[in-house]
DNA sequence: TTTTTTGCAAAAGGTTTGCAACACG
DNA sequence: CGTGTTGCAAACCTTTTGCAAAAAA
């Protein structure tokens, strides 16, 4: 399966050990668009160890493979680092979608500039929260 | 006192009864400038109860009064509803700096035209994260 | 007096830690 | 083979719930 290999390669990357735990939850988080608790991510793999998954999924985000998120859920949400957005979180369904924003980076320009006690931002959240088309009819 | 009309007269206009919790957690909450986690408002208050504390939050969030900001701290942090603004994080001392920004409303409409899926925003939460001027020097 | 609120104890839920057995490289 | 990782049990910490006593309007 070509698909084992890359998730290989990827912990090869970041110096990981290559395991299964490992590669399941990769898997798990590639199967999936929108980021998940670490409860929600476990339910969908079979024999894996919560205390595990925790474990990997902290592994991972300090070798910036994952991301932690606050969409205002019960718990954390986890996703892939792949490629930079944001979402837009239903607060009563909790349908979420992404977007991006171009011109973040003169935003953040913009907001350094005036601020005095810091002259460098390493991350930043941006989260909506409303409802969303289908809930509104309802 | 002055101060405690003014906060038995912002209680009345919510529709909540006036307790000596809810106006001790007013006045700690006006006393500081930075978000604080529920425990840390409790440490700075005599004979009040973490129990009493988080129902009092709870109660002045849906009235309104507080928001609960997530900071990438252990636990959530409140504070006051007072002038909307965000926050600029220390990663390393956990200093906080306020910031407003001027075209937020437009940043989020062109967000919003873009979005399939939602019309209406209601709520957004946006924090930076950096190390301070002060954490790099050491 | 009636209803809301408080305070205490206890539970709930998410996340972390300790440690021996195991597996990768 | 040595070191990093797993799995299980148990702990931890924040937050919530239940309920009787107390306080507000």
């Amino acid at each position: 399966m070509k698909e084992k290999q890359d998730f290989k390669k990827i912990l090869r990357d970041v110096k990981l050990k290559s395991t299964s735990p490992r590669l399941a939850v990769l898997k798990a988080l590639r199967e999936v668009k929108h980021p998940e608790t670490a409860q929600e991510i476990n339910k969908r793999l079979k024999n894996m160890d919560l205390v595990t998954l925790y474990r990997t999924l902290a592994s991972f985000e300090e070798k910036q493979l994952v991301k932690k998120i606050d969409l205002h859920k019960d718990a954390v949400c986890y996703e892939l680092n792949t490629g930079h957005h944001h979402h837009i979180v239903c607060t009563n369904c909790g349908t979420v979608e992404d977007f991006e924003v171009c011109d973040k980076n003169r935003l953040i320009k913009n907001i350094v500039a005036k601020a005095s006690k810091f002259k460098n931002i390493k991350e930043h959240s941006l989260e909506l929260f409303g409802v969303c088309n289908t809930c509104e009819k309802n």
